[in-house]
DNA sequence: CCTAAATACTACGCACTCTAATCATCTCTA
DNA sequence: TAGAGATGATTAGAGTGCGTAGTATTTAGG
């Protein structure tokens, strides 16, 4: 512990120190691998959808939509915290598909409601049973305890970074 | 348990018996956190580098170029199980900020193998600690145990998901 | 040898992702 | 009640990411 540097409560380690698996290179950080892990399960997801004609970002609007419709398109960005000029394209395309349709709201012109279109509210009784595929391919052989412990990390994590 | 269904060795639930932690749908879904993590990483990472006119994707070749000089792009995609075709325009852009620079190899002419200039090599004092900052930042508060557990599950999931 | 298949890479089109700049609309205040 | 500032959304431009198709080059089979 001879080369620690201790910044507030976080003691934070030289680089040499570290034990292989946190070790911070690509691809073997877990950083990369954190990333590669959801890459890898969209790709797989991408392909369930294909014959579709839907994306994987097509899939999580409509989540938030069956949720609860016309929302505003920056309660959209808050809840999946994507950034406003992604969503734009997005729901460009999916109004291209059919899937939803925009609509100013009459009290505040600023904001566009997005609404499902009966093709977007039909596709909850087909979409749901391909995302639990991937998920059950993924964390094949995985207890229910390592995946809530998995879920718990992945939430302080997000937590962490939300206002860094 | 009264509406499980049993495939192969694997026990899929129906969604109904989900406990909460592990719902498939955006944004709740395990899935869709996972991604958000490796994202708000990447966005915090991109802060980072960008005094350095780089981007996390600079950051992973660089570190495979470290690890052994003039790999052969084909190996470069192995190693980081990318695809081919994004690791050209990748490549190209490291190349027009001089980065790295292409060389035929001499035995095999289909080969283009990837060195590094001089600019190159020098990053490797710099990044790496960035990388650990935001390691520090997104893993602030869990300890070594439950990253080894993620870092255990990820891998299983990489596994899993490589060659479904 | 000489052609067919395999291999390494590039080209292209579409979709996502980010930042910064812009436009329209609303709100607050002097 | 004008005008300044805040807010909601789009646009523009660069950089991933993926699949498909195409170009060299090498290897293998006859």
């Amino acid at each position: 512990m001879a080369t620690s540097t201790r910044v507030d409560s976080v003691s934070i380690p030289s680089v040499s120190e570290l034990p292989h698996w946190q070790e911070v290179r690509a691809p073997h950080g877990l950083g990369y691998r954190i990333r590669l892990m959801a890459q890898l399960m969209s790709r797989l997801f991408q392909e369930k959808l294909d014959p579709y004609d839907l994306t994987p970002f097509h899939w999580v609007v409509l989540c938030c939509l069956w949720e609860q419709d016309g929302q505003a398109t920056s309660h959209i960005c808050e809840k999946l915290k994507q950034v406003g000029g992604t969503l734009t394209g997005v729901i460009d395309r999916m109004e291209e598909r059919n899937l939803v349709r925009r609509e100013r709201d009459p009290h505040d012109r600023r904001i566009w409601r997005i609404w499902l279109t009966e093709t977007g509210r039909e596709l909850e009784t087909v979409l749901p049973p391909l995302a639990l595929e991937v998920r059950e391919v993924a964390f094949a052989g995985i207890t229910e305890a390592e995946q809530k412990l998995v879920s718990d990390v992945v939430d302080r994590a997000i937590a962490n970074l939300a206002h860094p």
